[in-house]
DNA sequence: TCATAATGGAAAGTATCGCTATCCAATAAT
DNA sequence: ATTATTGGATAGCGATACTTTCCATTATGA
């Protein structure tokens, strides 16, 4: 198919295609001719892979790319795939104290990486909600950490065996659950305080 | 103090406090003539929370004003404030199907406004997941609902007494604990990983 | 076959966002 | 009296995700 009926199948618009393009999140179509190409199945589900790592999940071109990078070129070593992948969406910034942040993965029990992004991702959250005056209790801490760790249970249990599937698993499962498990926790809140407050059934 | 000094103890440049006030973020000080303006510890304090929710928690200027006004002019009815306060941070957007997320709604048997944003988001959610041919097991999604579950009983249960402050927790609770959890999902993901694919202890 | 439409490719333009810089007149500090 | 600071207004900036425009080169179809 040439460009146009790639542009109408995914209703994306043929400029923004060129620029998917031009920034490597798509791969170029065959070229036929000097201003041919033509595109086929696996560009259409590409397209809709990037528009929904750009639109829902909420990366930038730059972390979709890296994180497109990291399922097309999976290597052999799946942990440190899985590593790339997580680190592909963050960006790294300013050193933070990630004293708290440790304390708190080892309350969990988690074996991580002390210097990896993600300690400073949670070393940010911590100091943010210190830095707001809000005090989070000790006790939904704790269910955070389980709620964390049952899901990551899950998921892990329901990983494919072939390494080439088990990588786009992980990394999608990572990236796309983050806004449906935001999702959940609001309509839950919703839900309690709908128990708790609201109007009478 | 001075905005110069507001500005040295908390950090945030001048320039920067002036586009705050401006924005409606931050309450005006008091005039004490036509070029000065005396501010205080309460300026500091809300200093620090609007960086808290424009940093780490990722939201936009009109998304914290809005989150401010609730925290700011509760009401009476903490039903309807809370349900305020989530939508504060949600853009409304084109109308999705939310039929698939509203049967997983029921498959958790919660208590929600099915034309609520969060539904919609939640809808989103699913059908990016969707839309990446990614298909999300059962067993995963049922983690996902009950680990949302367990985060609200948690957080309703400690909730405090007095509604002004119960208002201010469940608003911050709510957008704060939000890259919270995404850390928390992420590092729990990294250990599990580390145990599976690993290299040994 | 010849006018019209579509394409690839490059480059410039646009809209939004969160600041940041510049000015100015009024006032404070020394 | 001189210098520094402030409030307030306005304009500029850098990043991001597109959109638009342009052109030479093909396709396409009446």
């Amino acid at each position: 198919m040439r460009i146009s009926e790639l542009a109408t199948r995914t209703g994306v618009a043929t400029a923004t295609i060129k620029y998917y393009l031009r920034e490597g999140l798509l791969p170029p179509g065959e070229l036929t001719s000097a201003t041919q190409a033509r595109y086929n199945e696996q560009h259409v589900d590409r397209l809709r892979l990037v528009r929904a790592l750009l639109g829902p999940a909420g990366l930038t071109v730059a972390h979709a790319r890296n994180v497109l990078r990291v399922i097309d070129e999976p290597g052999d070593d799946m942990f440190a795939a899985l590593g790339a992948a997580q680190q592909a969406t963050l960006d790294e910034s300013e050193p933070v104290d990630t004293s708290a942040a440790l304390r708190l993965v080892e309350r969990a029990g988690w074996r991580v990486d002390p210097s990896s992004p993600e300690v400073a991702q949670l070393a940010r959250a911590l100091h943010a909600a210190d830095d707001a005056d809000f005090e989070l209790p000790d006790g939904v801490l704790d269910a955070h950490i389980d709620a964390a760790a049952s899901i990551a249970a899950a998921e892990l249990a329901h990983m494919p065996e072939d390494p080439r599937h088990a990588l786009r698993y992980a990394v999608l499962g990572t990236i796309l659950a983050e806004p449906l498990l935001s999702a959940l926790r609001r309509l839950a809140e919703q839900s309690a305080a709908a128990d708790r407050f609201g109007p009478a059934t």
